[in-house]
DNA sequence: ATACGCCATGAAAACGTTTACGTTGCCGCG
DNA sequence: CGCGGCAACGTAAACGTTTTCATGGCGTAT
């Protein structure tokens, strides 16, 4: 009553365990009809091989393991989906984990991928270097994603914070704005910080004399509600606000339209992400749309690629996903 | 240079493999002693077990697999979380697959899966009771989510489309309204009949002789559009606008802002799904909330239940996850 | 006509683990 | 003192597959 096995097949089409294998797989070295008689036994039998076996013999499970720090909202939805999908097409299983909330969690995690993958997909905000050497095994394939390791060891890939935050604080800079405020995320947050320093960079080199004011905020709607509020009592009171990502945009507006400051005809806002709730909010923010499923997808190339021909891929290669300009209403551009 | 075996281990603590297996597994059959000294010895040689090798001897995975149709949107990145999370407390890997847009890509997937799971939760439109037969191994245990499949076969889990859509129109009745349309979703959707139905039901019981008007729709935003345009040409006016969910009535309070009519002084708008938007359109959006994750994470629950031991749970067994009702603006309750 | 080589096929080893079974030594009891 | 039983440990089979090697048959070239 259990499934068949090779054996099985063999005995139904009267051949060689080795001559089903063969024909099952490349199809090399057995006759069209052998083959073909072959492939209708497994058929009626329902054969399907058994992967636990195969893996043992091959040193291949096929499948890639994708460490992440959690599984909370869009983003992660959306990495996951690109991963899926070049994994997919690449004939790939993805075995995911995640909500290893310590460096502990996570390195069991790792652990128990052992074995059970081809390769690793790693985001994590405790993979630093010594964690890495630590509980990875040195001969498994890994990228990372979105991770402040700067070591050579592994690839890496990430999204151009920096570029965006220029293409931001270029735009705002069009419209005529000068006194911009940059609204910041957690502390200690790569993605914070690249898009903070891209838009200083942006301004020290477009518009030389404008300092960039800085107001602390942690990526929560909240915090970008009270840095609203700090807001209204700058004097004079800046052209435009520029938020680390879009909660916080939003939380911001939500106090200045209480503060019946108009927007954008008093002051400018945009946000970095574009989360698909930037269209809604009133007026529809102007933000930074970052191809989250083409981090994963890329990621899974490469990896892939490292997977097919080891050493075929530079130990510490380095590559970013593109951010696009999104202009909305919010930041008082002419719109359509 | 490649990774130590159990003989490796078996070698440096000068044993036998079997008693290194039943040290490092039950621990039972061997002295306290010994078992430090293989522990040890385990340690200095970074000694992981073959996953794939033990699988194949076991026949357990301890990896449970994920069918779903898709990847995109918060649902199913909600639904992720709930059922890694349920994986996770039970020591269960958890393998995903989605993005299978037709039931031959849906069949190739399942079979993939076969010898690589334990057990399978299935969510996929194209799982008639035909298809599972044909594809799934009959001892494999299953939990469907959300399928319209009536069959006693499997275990199945829902949301409680019906007794949510009953709150949505309790509420709006004792609001007062009672020229109530309804917004359909796409034909032939388990989850959009259920909604309609329930609140046929509510209507008919709580207000008899107001029957319930409908408009076609397919889950869209854009179709949630169309449907408000109609709804402005028909006299008497409706008094309230129950949409199948939360993106049509984001949809439909579009098409009503721009004809310049009230919300929700005029004509009251309700949805359901509670997804994050729903708090952030103006006015804010009343509807029904379903704690995705809690079905992901029941569906574990059971699934992991029928693995650990198999026959116990019923082979029809039904649940429903609860749906509760979040009042907001866009009913025209009076809101704290 | 003989030899050579290629091609289809079969036999068997190997992958790393668990586990049923056998063996040894020790202790307690008759 | 002998015998049975028990606990610790080793030996070996088994899981299902791939792959290497051996074997035989047949066609072709010399």
């Amino acid at each position: 009553m259990s499934a068949a096995t090779i054996k099985d097949v063999a005995r139904e089409a009267k051949v060689s365990v080795a001559s089903v294998s063969r024909a099952l797989n490349g199809g090399r070295g057995v006759t069209a009809e052998t083959s073909q008689r072959i492939r209708e036994a497994a058929l009626r039998l329902r054969y399907v091989p058994h992967a636990a076996a195969r893996m043992l013999i091959t040193r291949r499970t096929n499948t890639v393991g994708a460490l992440l720090p959690d599984l909370y909202g869009e983003f992660f939805s959306e990495l996951i989906r690109g991963i899926d999908l070049a994994a997919r097409a690449r004939g790939l299983h993805l075995l995911v984990s995640s909500s290893h909330d310590d460096a502990a969690a996570a390195a069991v995690a790792l652990r128990a991928m052992q074995g059970r993958v081809d390769g690793l997909l790693l985001m994590s905000p405790h993979a630093d270097a010594d964690f890495l050497r630590q509980n990875l095994p040195q001969d498994l394939p890994t990228v990372l994603m979105n991770t402040r390791l700067a070591g050579a060891d592994y690839c890496a890939l990430s999204v151009d914070n920096d570029g965006g935050a220029r293409l931001m604080v270029e735009h705002l800079l069009s419209l005529g704005h000068r006194r911009i405020v940059f609204i910041q995320g957690p502390s200690g947050n790569r993605d914070a910080s690249e898009r903070e320093l891209g838009c200083r960079e942006a301004l020290a080199s477009h518009a030389p004399g404008n300092p960039v004011i800085t107001l602390g905020g942690d990526f929560s709607e909240a915090s970008g509600y009270r840095a609203g509020q700090q807001l209204l009592a700058m004097r004079p009171r800046p052209d435009a606000v520029f938020a680390a990502n879009d909660m916080m945009a939003i939380g911001c507006m939500a106090a200045l339209r209480e503060a019946g400051i108009g927007v954008p005809e008093e002051i400018a806002i945009c946000g970095f992400d574009d989360v698909p709730m930037a269209r809604y909010v009133t007026p529809p923010l102007t933000t930074i749309q970052v191809h989250i499923a083409e981090l994963g997808g890329q990621a899974m190339e490469l990896l892939g690629e490292q997977i097919d021909n080891p050493g075929s891929v530079a130990a510490g290669t380095r590559r970013r996903v593109r951010a696009e300009l999104v202009v909305r209403a919010s930041s008082g551009a002419p719109v359509a």
